[in-house]
Order: C-alpha cells, then structure tokens, then sequence
DNA sequence: ACTATATCCTGTATGC
DNA sequence: TGCATACAGGATATAG
C-alpha cells in the first residue's frame, strides 16, 4: 500500500522520467481511473495532449505532475496504483489503466491499478498545489511542516491516536503500515485516547512517524507484494524491517513477546501486547 | 462542528 | 474440485 516513501520513491522515478517532456498521445483503457474528470475519458485524453511536464511534486500521498501551463495532472495510487515506464510496444501488465506516449522519449509511461481506488485528473492551475488538496495538511517531509502545530491538531482531536494519524488532515502520508510503526516506536495502544496524551508523548509518536517513514524511504518504501513497485518495476526493502506490521505471532523485536492483530477501523492493526498495553479507562477511545 | 462508518474495487488466500 | 467468503485499505460521502 503507497503511503508517503512509496510515494515519494515514485515520484523521483517520475521526476526523472517526465520532467520536460511534452504528451503526444493519452490512451484511458478504463473509465474509474479518470472518474474525477467531468467530461469524460476521451476528453481526458484530448486535454492532455500538447501539455509539457515540469517536475513532479508531491503532498502526503497525493502526486502530482505539473504543467508548463500552470495546470498539473493531479494522481493518487490508492491501494494499488503503480506509475510504471515501459517501452511503447512491450505488452501491456494485467490492470493497466492509461497510457502516456511523449513527443521525446521512446518510453512509454503507463498507469496500472488493479483495485482502482486511485486515479487521475486534471487540476487547472494546479501546478504549484492543486487546489482539490489543499485541505489536508503538511506531511513530514515538508520543509514547512511544523511538529508543535501537529501536536496541538493531534491533541485537539477526541478520538483514538491511530485514527489521528491516519487523518490526513493532522499530518499527511502516514497510512496503516507506518501508523502501526511509530505507535509500536512510541509504544502507544491505537486506541490511546488523544486528548489524554502529553504533549511529549504525542510528539513521540509524530516523531516516530517521520523517523520510520524517512528510514523507509532510504530503501525505496515497504513492498509487501507485488503491489507496490516503484516505475522501473523495483520492489522496496522496508518489509524487513517492520517490527510490528505484518508480523502475527512473530517475536518483538524489543520484548520478544508475540505480535497480535487486532481488527480496527475495518483494517487489521498489530501491536505488541506487552509495549503497547491498552490504556486505563478513560484513556481509551476508539 | 465533529466523529464514526459504509462504500468503492479485484486478485489472492483460505475454508468447507 | 469448486464455490463462497475474507482480506488487503485510502479517501470520500453520508450518517449520527
């Protein structure tokens, strides 16, 4: 699942695959992908035809791909989308959804996605931050990006740590993986009532966070099957280094007892029983 | 205003 | 063997 190094490891391939190149042809092989644009696929295609790339940005887990023009192609991998450079005339992978051919390169770049729940559009004046996003707030990464001003939305909050950190609008790009990741750094039960919480611990586990994902991005992101690939087709390293994602029964890495999955917010949440002990009353929230 | 939940999707794994 | 069900989960619309 691409969540903010998975992201930003695509939009480096991107970068130095787009940057300057002009579209000469736009192929929509699926309609969901391009659900967001208003008149339709074969409008879709025709308005990005001509268009020249400057180089990708990103927010969260949110890319997109700005325009010479001042518009941006705004696109989000969902659970499963992949940007994936391929020459013109190689067969096209299973779920391949559009296709980009530029005027300069040999390369084609194709948009593959098989659960759909990501996709493109067209952001008019985009180009500098799509308007269609700027609701949800700075991730990490973000030269801009304020820990004290995190902390007090985070503490503000009455809900549930987990849920706080999956709200793309405390800080944006952290998702199931790397939320699961900095609860077990910061040993915080998911369901750690926010507006219980220190200010240290709440900068701990944001902290925790930033720390895990940047750790993730030197390896090119967590693949954990053949979903997540960067656009050259490269897997990531991170998987072996999760403490706590993925890893039912397996050991601690700090106390050795077994990692448990629980179901939460319909998704599965593993901790460590013994790290991240369930808060006293009053200090829980779902 | 704020929080919680249902919904969308399809390939793979598991159960009976 | 074959069919049915569970599961993966980000963002948004809607319900509360």
């Amino acid at each position: 699942m691409p969540e903010l190094p998975e992201v930003e490891s695509i939009r480096r391939g991107l970068a130095t695959g787009v940057t300057g190149r002009t579209i000469a042809r736009v192929q929509v092989l699926h309609p969901r992908p391009v659900r967001r644009h208003p008149f339709g696929p074969r409008d879709f295609e025709a308005q990005l035809t001509g268009r020249q790339f400057s180089e990708p940005r990103r927010r969260g887990k949110y890319l997109w791909l700005p325009f010479a023009d001042g518009d941006a192609l705004l696109a989000h991998l969902g659970m499963s989308g992949q940007f994936r450079f391929a020459e013109a005339t190689a067969p096209l992978a299973p779920n391949t959804r559009v296709l980009i051919d530029f005027v300069d390169a040999a390369d084609q770049l194709r948009f593959v996605d098989q659960r759909m729940f990501g996709g493109l559009a067209i952001s008019e004046g985009g180009a500098v931050l799509p308007p269609e996003i700027a609701h949800i707030a700075l991730d990490p990464f973000d030269p801009a990006y304020d820990l004290n001003d995190t902390v007090a939305r985070l503490r503000r909050k009455r809900t549930g740590v987990k849920r706080a950190l999956l709200d793309q609008q405390v800080v944006a790009g952290i998702g199931n993986i790397y939320a699961d990741e900095a609860l077990w750094r910061a040993r915080l039960h998911y369901a750690r009532a926010t507006d219980t919480m220190s200010r240290q611990s709440a900068v701990q586990v944001l902290t925790a966070a930033a720390d895990v994902m940047a750790a993730a991005l030197e390896v090119g992101g967590t693949s954990f099957d053949s979903l997540y690939v960067n656009v050259d087709g490269d897997a990531g390293y991170f998987e072996r280094a999760l403490a706590a994602y993925g890893r039912e029964g397996q050991p601690c890495p700090r106390c050795g007892s077994p990692i448990r999955r629980e179901s939460f917010m319909n998704r599965s949440s593993f901790r460590c029983p013994r790290c991240q002990r369930l808060p006293r009353a009053g200090h829980v929230r779902a």
